[in-house]
DNA sequence: ATGGTAGTTCAACTA
């Protein structure tokens, strides 16, 4: 099996120990990390290669960065859109064993009608003209990542109170569709899923433990990939962990 | 309608 995770961690620096602890407990082939918060020269690239993973990663001070780990070793890394310069660290490319890796970490939004939402529609847009052409090049491809976007009703543990906000609002959904339009299948929905299976949990107001969440972040997967795809679930266990990440761990298994 | 928490950085921003 072939088997590939995302994360946001919420801070590598924080999440590493935890991080490093559930690799070695799930062994994943590929394992894609978003908000690790840290220039590339901070990345703990030789606690990656004891754990035996090599790392490619696009980071920044502060705010965003992501990081794709892999058992085998990664080329053609791209971590920028091709006609979009975003100093935001948000996504990065890579090529490993034939298939071809975009992991993501959308913008929030922070409120319908604010200037984020109109950067988070518009870097959409771009990752919609950017998946098309990686897409006519890779019959084999998985776009996974942080999509803060929950795709559909059955994906917010509140749907009324969720109606119209940021991470549900129509014009964020559409833009995943028209994701998935361009030839991607969202792995998760393969398969029969328990309700109220989330991926993200606020961090105020006991939200997880009343699982107030949403399913946020997603593995997708073209059709000759998703045809292969064996399994896909959330693994809410690092969510109850002391000091968590406020996102649970996705996890895909394929048979190549 | 507000507040609740966490991370980074050090007053405020992002989520």
């Amino acid at each position: 099996m072939f088997r590939v995770a995302t994360w946001n961690v919420n801070s590598l620096r924080v999440r590493l120990p935890q991080v490093l602890a559930w690799l070695q407990a799930e062994q994943p082939d590929v394992f894609a990390m978003q908000e690790t918060k840290m220039p590339d020269e901070d990345f703990p690239l030789r606690e990656f290669r004891d754990a035996g993973y090599e790392a490619v990663f696009s980071g920044q001070k502060t705010y965003n960065g992501v990081a794709i780990a892999g058992r085998a070793p990664m080329a053609n890394v791209l971590t920028e859109f091709p006609e979009f310069d975003d100093p935001q660290r948000r996504l990065i490319f890579a090529e490993a064993g034939g298939i071809a890796l975009l992991n993501l970490y959308v913008p929030n939004g922070s409120e319908v009608g604010s200037e984020k939402y109109s950067y988070k529609l518009h870097w959409l847009s771009h990752l919609h003209d950017f998946l098309r052409s990686v897409r006519a090049r890779n019959p084999r491809l998985i776009a996974m990542g942080d999509f803060n976007i929950a795709p559909a009703d059955e994906d917010v543990h509140d749907p009324r109170k969720w109606e119209g906000q940021v991470l549900c609002s129509a014009p964020e959904r559409a833009q995943f569709f028209k994701l998935l339009a361009a030839g991607l299948v969202d792995c998760f929905r393969v398969f029969e899923q328990a309700p109220q299976s989330f991926s993200w949990w606020d961090y105020r107001a006991a939200s997880f433990r009343r699982n107030r969440g949403l399913r946020i972040d997603h593995i997708l997967a073209t059709p000759e990939l998703a045809a292969r795809c064996r399994a896909c679930r959330i693994d809410r266990a690092p969510r109850a962990w002391k000091r968590p990440s406020d996102h649970a761990p996705v996890i895909a298994e394929f048979e190549l």
